[in-house]
DNA sequence: CCAGTTAACTTGCAAAATGCAATACGTAAT
DNA sequence: ATTACGTATTGCATTTTGCAAGTTAACTGG
């Protein structure tokens, strides 16, 4: 197992956070299957920012035994498995949604995602709420 | 420069905001300014998680460069840099918000800092205005 | 049943980032 | 002038990343 292996023990709760989830992968896992209802491996490697299969064990890993994700055998087809979020996973809703506005607010670009932006901006809760539901506009 | 060159195009706001303080040691560097009150170098090598001499100063230019701190020489103290968060800094505000509301959450020892789980729990609003400002309680 | 394909990993290796110690350089104080 | 302080810079070993190729097990069509 590779990143976030050093833990700090500051007690800092921002700490804990970084040590957690503070790298450049992390979180757009957990992107895939909230905004996008992505659920599993083969899914998360197609996503646009094209993760390396071992950086995407290592992070699925490293999640799973976080308590962030969850794996389980999807039912319908015996070689595949679904991650999902968990409580834990599901309550980073909420950096999620900052870092959508923070960006939506500082970044030209983020124009791919407009639709989300604009949702974000119209309905905030509703929009927290689709997240932790991990299904996408 | 080291971290965060290579920015991804993709155009999702996650992305974008990973890539300029997705790494351990930007957001701490924010905490300090934001929670402490620290402003140069020499107070952010204080810092007990011990960010090296090297990292330090390559995020500190790399969020120069971003815009998110800005330097200008201490007053006081000609041979001291004075490192202030810009608008785009403090509006990094939330997004440390829900990081230390989510370790609070869960993360058992995050009693370093009881007090700011506290005041965070009982004012939040109170709690994002005082990290803006960047004094703290 | 067999060849090809799909899904989830695993391995090897070069390149980049990190961590640590030592050194340099411009003030500033004595 | 000498020493100390504050901000960096450099060298080097270790770790992590990124990319390509290989592996294993499960389905699929013929």
């Amino acid at each position: 197992m590779k990143a976030e292996t050093r833990k700090r023990t500051s007690g800092c709760p921002v700490a804990y956070g970084l040590d957690t989830f503070g790298d450049r992968w992390s979180l757009l896992i957990i992107r895939e299957i909230m905004l996008r209802g992505k659920r599993t491996y083969s899914e998360f490697l197609q996503a646009e920012e094209g993760i390396a299969t071992n950086i995407l064990i290592d992070r699925l890993k490293h999640l799973e035994a976080e308590g962030i994700v969850e794996k389980s055998r999807d039912p319908g087809n015996r070689r595949s498995f679904i991650y999902s979020l968990t409580q834990k996973g599901r309550d980073l809703a909420p950096i999620i949604l900052e870092i959508v506005i923070w960006s939506g607010a500082y970044d030209d670009r983020s124009n791919a995602m407009r639709d989300v932006l604009e949702k974000v901006q119209s309905d905030r809760a509703g929009f927290e709420a689709q997240l932790r539901a991990g299904e996408s506009g």
